[in-house]
DNA sequence: AACGATACCAAGCAAGCGCTTGGTTTGTAA
DNA sequence: TTACAAACCAAGCGCTTGCTTGGTATCGTT
């Protein structure tokens, strides 16, 4: 994970082997299994081996806990997608690329992240709403920007803003029912949905 | 509403009128706009207009409230599908009659109800989940036996478990950012996620 | 007019909630 | 060894939660 210790030194991400990043993997993932407002501050402090008071020595309210699990898989994955970017050749690559990212955000390492980020989003408060709203900006921009390229090059019919939001919800979607270890591979999950978005293939 | 006034008389859906309907009507807005743990039996009864342990009279908890606002959105959707679909005459015309449903369904009377069933549904218990599953199951077969119709007709490539499971979530998502007054008609998206769907149109 | 069922109110209970407080242990660096 | 901050504990406060209880209007039926 070159990517995560690199966001780690520059002290963007919480390193996980600390104290204060257990307890972000612990709160994603009660927070994914029971939802927000049923995981108490005693369910996560028992999780981790510590009584619930010293939680607020590391994060000032619960909520704090929500908004850092979310901020942290949305840094964290808009690096992956830039890197993967990056060595991506031509359009339908670059797509493909964003597409097999975001399947492995949702169904890898930051999946309970990834499926806190989607549906808890209304306990959020306003304040951190706007916060995270940044952050998802620069994500969605490069997906826009990869659809955008697709379409130029006459891969994609119809409006790409309309198009990513099928993706996003097909792709979210899939933390409910797909299983990483089961038959179908997750390239070949990424394949098909390639498939969705994109009508013919360049070199056929 | 004639599908309504049908299912109300043969009891299987609540009367929206009746004290406990405008329970249900207003539970549905209060669990889809905070959610249902952020949402108290007092939000509710302030809402109808009556104090909060009346409501013990109609529904013997509040995770009942739950589950009657699920079941009847299904119930009364799927009876539209069937309605739409006895109209449709090709395999494409399903399709897209389905697709229509839903998202009148998503965006449209029940549209809070149906995305409560999507969001809520680890709120529910596992006896209640069973029982509403029994139900999703019905209705999701009447979207597979038309996607396998559409596939056997050569329209559509790939699974089509797989390609219901895409259009769910591309669909259930557009309750984040579709508003049904804007530019965008629901005719014209729906069109769109027909083309998501179905490669080759047959009269073309 | 009398009745029973339905719909509701007023009050409050027991449990659980997020969070605070004052004090103790643990790790680190001089 | 000492000093100090970070990490944690034990206890509990104040409040909210779902739900219960005992009683009171309201209303159609006889």
């Amino acid at each position: 994970m070159n990517e995560l210790a690199e966001l780690v030194q520059q002290g963007y991400v919480t390193d996980p082997s600390s104290a204060r990043g257990r307890l972000l993997t612990k709160a994603a993932h009660l927070f994914k299994e029971k939802g927000y407002e049923r995981t108490t501050v005693r369910d996560l402090a028992k999780d981790v081996g510590i009584q619930s008071g010293s939680i607020f020595h590391h994060f000032k309210s619960k909520e704090e806990i929500l908004r850092a699990v979310m901020e942290e898989a949305i840094l964290y994955n808009t690096e992956r997608m830039r890197n993967a970017l990056a060595e991506a050749a031509d359009p339908r690559a670059k797509v493909l690329a964003l597409i097999k990212c975001e399947l492995e955000s949702i169904t890898g390492l930051t999946g309970e992240a990834m499926a806190v980020l989607v549906y808890e989003w209304r306990s959020l408060s306003a304040s951190s709403q706007a916060s995270i709203l940044k952050l998802r900006d620069i994500y969605e921009q490069l997906w826009l920007d990869a659809l955008e390229e697709a379409k130029n090059a006459g891969m994609i019919e119809g409006d790409t803003f309309i198009l990513r939001r099928f993706l996003t919800g097909a792709l979210s979607w899939t933390t409910t029912w797909f299983k990483p270890d089961g038959d179908l591979s997750m390239d070949s999950l990424a394949e098909q949905a390639l498939f969705l978005a994109v009508k013919q293939l360049p070199q056929a």
